[in-house]
DNA sequence: TTAACTATGTGAAAAGGTTCACAAAAGTAT
DNA sequence: ATACTTTTGTGAACCTTTTCACATAGTTAA
């Protein structure tokens, strides 16, 4: 089987893609953008396993569900397959993204590098805060959220991340599903209803501190 | 079987505790919050699994694996299984923990309420930046992070949270290990060495992005 | 050119995680 | 009291994901 058997790139026919494969394609495109810098030619599944803590058979899985990229008694072009992953991601291109609520996290989040890097351009900052809208935050000025849908819809944005506290969320959430918008990251430790068509991820920056604190109480088993 | 067949808390025998089950814990611990809030005496496991878009099934598993927590007909008590989930995530105490990088995202995992609400006291700062070294961030003094070993075992420190460039985040880590921490939490983009009695979670903000870009793009089947 | 080596791609097996289905135990109503 | 309802706790079945193992195809060296 070569590349060209998915021709389509986006359908990959019938195949579910689990998550986990999706999580380690990012975890690939980083790790072989830091190979090219290295000026690394070629890495093969063994390399990269073992950078990522990974077996090479599931590095391979992960590659073969998308297509054929390696070359037998060589292993895989680094920039090649740096292409694919951010192709098969979708980070080959700029992504327009709207930042609600202007505080201690969204403010982080603006000016965080690796968004940019990957293509998520951050063009529009909300808040409800008289004081904090129309002033200017690294380049961009704040909108005030009560024109929430209008603004969204005006500049076109397409993915939205939300760092409101948990008590507002929902309410944003829907002023931003009725915009249109399909993909939203929420950073507000709340469980927010969508419909279905929309795409709701959640990240909850405490999950990882608190397994450690489990791992810590447990001494739980360290992982391979 | 009743909650005292398991009377060591932290152990559960010799069943290994999968990690979606512990991230899942942490998410009936937050909604326990909640509904503790709403006055709610008792849940079942189909309130909770409709709430977190589960299935009641995985519910009581998942809580299975550390005891028998409800009453047959009945439910669970709120407040009660609130406090089983903190005791066996080890969030029922405070944990004395460093940051490493008072920059963009660092500053504001300090002002992180959450952290404080589930324990987590950052109760020392670290920089290289010798303007920011000496001055106070949110009643913190900052530190030289070149004391940074000696430092850690003088606060006698237990979880250290790095937020420095990927470039130092090897050397930073090194000098933490030294220091006999066992448990980091990274959220520098960069794959980092511990020997194998430490635990260190890795935190991509990105990735949850690019799972939104890749839905997009693949126009992938929504979850259920 | 040939032999030895390396590394991919992939069915099949194994491991791991989730859901089913039901007995058991408690609550509720009459 | 008794019948009926609710809901837990849990083996077993099912489904998903990972790992194994090997045929295949390319590289490398002499």
């Amino acid at each position: 089987m070569n590349s060209n058997t998915y021709s389509t790139v986006g359908s990959f026919g019938k195949k579910r893609i689990s998550e986990s494969t999706i999580h380690r394609l990012s975890r690939y495109y980083r790790t072989l953008s830091v190979l090219e810098k290295e000026g690394l030619q070629t890495v093969s599944s063994k390399d990269l396993a073992k950078r990522e803590k990974l077996t090479p058979a599931q590095v391979r899985k992960d590659l073969s569900f998308f297509g054929s990229f390696g070359t037998r008694g060589l292993g895989y072009p680094v920039t090649e397959l740096k292409h694919q992953m951010a192709s098969i991601l979708g980070i080959d291109r700029l992504w327009r993204v709207a930042l609600i609520g202007v505080g201690n996290i969204g403010s982080a989040l603006v000016g965080y590098k690796e968004f940019a890097r990957q293509g998520f351009n951050i063009i529009k900052l909300f808040d409800n805060d008289q004081r904090k809208i129309g002033s200017n935050h690294k380049g961009i000025t704040i909108s005030d959220v009560r024109n929430l849908e209008r603004d969204l819809k005006e500049a076109r944005i397409e993915m939205v991340i939300i760092a409101v506290p948990a008590t507002v969320a929902q309410y944003i959430i829907d002023d931003v599903v009725k915009a249109g918008i399909k993909a939203i990251l929420n950073f507000a430790p709340a469980n927010l209803k969508v419909p279905n068509d929309v795409f709701l991820r959640n990240e909850n920056m405490s999950m990882e501190l608190e397994y450690l604190s489990f791992a810590l109480v447990n001494n739980h088993a360290q992982k391979k």
